[in-house]
DNA sequence: TTGTAGGCGTTATCAG
DNA sequence: CTGATAACGCCTACAA
């Protein structure tokens, strides 16, 4: 281990293996042309020595920064903060560190904000959470800034090594599925906002799957709602309303789904037995709300490693997958339907 | 602005504005003893160059990063991304950036984990959440290493520089006036786990009051949770099988207090009707829940942000407040007691 | 396969 | 007040 003082320097590692600075930096960047005996020789002091390489100096001389960043601004802190764990999955053990930038989507000078960030930082390269994910003039600024990037989303928004991605079209179909297979008909769309890519996916599933079973999908049974909490309120009050004989809603979230459930109780409507509700995201409310909550989880955590592994480590980043399954987490809040027309 | 192009240096900017690297290394770092003539003209060329100090090279020149670190193992995701937040709006605009390390209270390696990571990263400073930022031995490794701190509590843990704190017991005294006013009087409390100031506050705030409104505390009308939903249902069952005659429960956090609505839900008690409820943090959850719960809610984005001032800008850390009041905010899952022993 | 010289962009030292 | 010169710790180019 090292003794306390001063940390230890490639050229002390040089020093006491009676090698040259240029040689020891060789071991540390797994250069090929490297004698085996010499490598050995050079390791076993920097075992001794408790040698680290100083990322400070290194990111000076590369023009690179050992740091990965994450570029967010997804309205579920569950969400969020799950990626920074599987991220850390990922770094443990090595030079890279996390650096947090929350965005801001409707400022006009993300953009510019961005790529200053980029600049300043030299990142390692950044990592990008749904929806802004979703931009590509983000993507094309990373590419031309040099920085490399993983985008998380719902759907196949780059090429394999910039993407991890969860099939959420697939996972509506199969929750309109379940929900048909209980005995339900009349199933109304509580659908996240324009612009979301993830909203329109889950959109998409949701009507192909209606139509598949020969399902009737009047338009009033499909709200527009913001992903937040009290948008699902105000949309479930609107397709109860205009549409009183729907069974079962999806909402595009859990948040929006936990609104439904607001309203439901405002209305006096019991959940499930006269309405079944499903969200998406297995946030931690649908466990913790009342009754708890049917809804599709996906594997964030694992998503976030593959994603930072990719970055840090290309020579795996083949071995890496893009496609991530999502599963239904089935709970209390869906029932078959009782209401009769 | 700087034109596309590598970017300008701090040699471009000494060599056109005819003076020194060190004289421009002067201006940036606010030498004050500068000619002002000096000083105007270089600052002329640095804003028609654009130029920005790289930060990996004053990295290794002052051994030292413009990183700061959030450590924190805060089971609320919404408490740590809010820190985040407010730690941005500190260091929005600045060569600063914030890197994220969650740690393991349990693991045996934590002090040693986080040594490496300080002597690796060479952090500016580090910010620490509750309820890691309890533990001085963490305190005095960061002081040891030379490494800033500003430490978020529920106590004075630490001098005012190292500190923003919220005065939970207070809060919990002021819950429990509440309380009394409509008129409960067997009130029971579901406390946080050992080893968290947070549960400690809570408990002896709650306690004190009870005491000066001269009111009977069972033992069996304490339970203890672990701040996690779960522990907040059986804390809940228990205290009710227990005490059938208890009007009111405060809960030591949000969470806890979910699991007792669920609780609650399971026994047919009605809340608020048959049974008050009152968490504490103001996390999503409390709004979301049905009914809406009254909940104590504390300004963690403005700690967030004074921490950071205090690390980054010390001059001005006098003039940040270590101490910040929370405040009770009620919605609709408290009302008077109808139970009659 | 290994070593030497020089550079990355900044700050510290110390003389002027 | 200002400037030459030498760090900071590592890497690249080129030479041997």
């Amino acid at each position: 281990m090292a003794k306390s003082g001063p940390a230890p320097t490639i050229n002390d590692v040089a020093r006491i293996a009676g090698v040259s600075k240029k040689t020891v930096s060789r071991v540390i960047n797994r250069s090929p042309l490297l004698k085996q005996a010499t490598r050995e020789k050079v390791e076993k002091v920097i075992a001794e020595l408790g040698y680290t390489p100083n990322p400070q100096a290194r990111a000076l001389a590369l023009r690179r920064n050992f740091l990965l960043g994450l570029l967010h601004d997804n309205p579920n802190a569950q969400t969020v903060l799950n990626f920074q764990e599987g991220v850390l999955d990922a770094i443990r053990d090595t030079e890279f560190a996390l650096v947090v930038r929350p965005v801001d989507r409707h400022s006009p000078a993300m953009l510019d904000d961005i790529r200053n960030f980029l600049e300043l930082q030299r990142l390692y390269g950044v990592l990008i959470l749904p929806p802004i994910s979703e931009n590509d003039e983000l993507a094309a600024l990373c590419r031309e800034m040099g920085c490399g990037y993983v985008r998380m989303g719902s759907a196949a928004l780059d090429e394999a090594e910039h993407l991890v991605q969860s099939n959420d079209r697939e996972m509506v179909e199969a929750v309109v599925d379940y929900l048909v297979e209980l005995g339900h008909e009349r199933i109304g769309l509580i659908e996240g906002p324009a612009g979301f890519r993830s909203a329109f996916e889950r959109r998409e599933g949701f009507l192909a799957a209606m139509k598949r079973h020969g399902l009737d999908m009047p338009s009033e049974a499909l709200v527009q709602g913001n992903y937040r909490f009290n948008s699902g309120v105000e949309a479930a009050h609107q397709l109860l309303s205009e549409n009183p004989h729907v069974t079962a809603i999806f909402a595009s979230n859990d948040e929006m789904a936990a609104g439904a459930y607001h309203a439901a109780r405002e209305r006096g409507v019991d959940v499930p037995t006269d309405l079944s509700l499903v969200g998406f995201d297995d946030s931690p409310i649908a466990a913790h709300i009342w009754p708890p909550m049917t809804t599709v989880g996906w594997p964030i955590r694992e998503m976030a490693k593959a994603a930072a592994l990719k970055l840090v480590a290309p020579d795996t980043a083949e071995a890496q997958p893009s496609n991530f399954p999502a599963r239904l987490v089935t709970r209390n809040s869906v029932a078959p339907p009782a209401k009769k027309i």
